[in-house]
DNA sequence: CCGCATCCGGTGCGATACTG
DNA sequence: CAGTATCGCACCGGATGCGG
């Protein structure tokens, strides 16, 4: 029997460099992979109108970030053949998964946003104008 | 009464590219960002300790992380005088909270690598030694 | 016209060496 | 041991081009 075995051996480890979870946490957690996801949650859309929800990608990101979720299979492509391109994303019901634990960060960053602001202001971050200076 | 007036008018906004909450969400999302905050969770350590417990970050990347999540008040430093020199490193009460967010979504990820493994699998993207080639 | 691949210039990353 | 300076390279973003 394997009892005495580890019986979860086929679970991601993020501690180690190597595994391949580490890759999967970029594609999520990257600069614009996460805004997609939380975009296409409230609805499919076209490349264009997504590129719009999102605000402020590039089209060569937009491309990238999509084709990087499609391949994990998070994202949908669906390709309607009609004179002008319509390609339609969605989220599959694993990205639904995913973005169910997307949303809360989302929201937490969101709504306490003012007391990250207060600590930016303490640290004199904020210019006059209120831009925030930061290494990014 | 306020009820047709946005009364949360200082909460962020990732929608909009210029909102401060899109930097606070690249601190918190970055390739390192989330794997610093994880590992605090657990446990205060120093900097050589949590370079080796995240395991694969640069001592350059690591400080520029520590520095950005300290500005944001998530993460505490703390120098304690004295040869060789030590500076811990440990969670705010604000960034226990943001961590609480970023853990159901570090635990999808490990439980559910296999599904996703199994997308990369179909699309070829896995070398026989099981080695994955993805655009990143 | 829309979706997206390609090319090009600048920025940020990673490895190493070095200082206190 | 904790961090900063340096440098080559990869990657990002914008512009351009092309197919459908």
């Amino acid at each position: 029997m394997e009892s005495s075995a580890p019986p979860r051996s086929r679970r991601g480890n993020l501690r180690s460099p190597q595994c391949p979870s580490r890759i999967l946490l970029q594609h999520l957690t990257s600069r614009w992979g996460a805004l997609v996801l939380l975009t296409l949650q409230d609805e499919k859309l076209r490349y264009g109108a997504l590129r719009r929800a999102v605000g402020g990608i590039s089209e060569r990101m937009l491309s990238k970030t999509l084709n990087a979720l499609e391949i994990d299979g998070l994202v949908h492509r669906e390709v309607i053949e009609m004179m002008p391109p319509h390609v339609e994303y969605s989220l599959t019901p694993l990205g639904a998964e995913a973005v169910l634990r997307l949303r809360p960060l989302a929201d937490w960053i969101e709504d306490n946003l003012p007391r990250v602001g207060a600590e930016w202001a303490r640290r004199g971050v904020i210019g006059p104008d209120g831009s925030v200076k930061l290494p990014e």
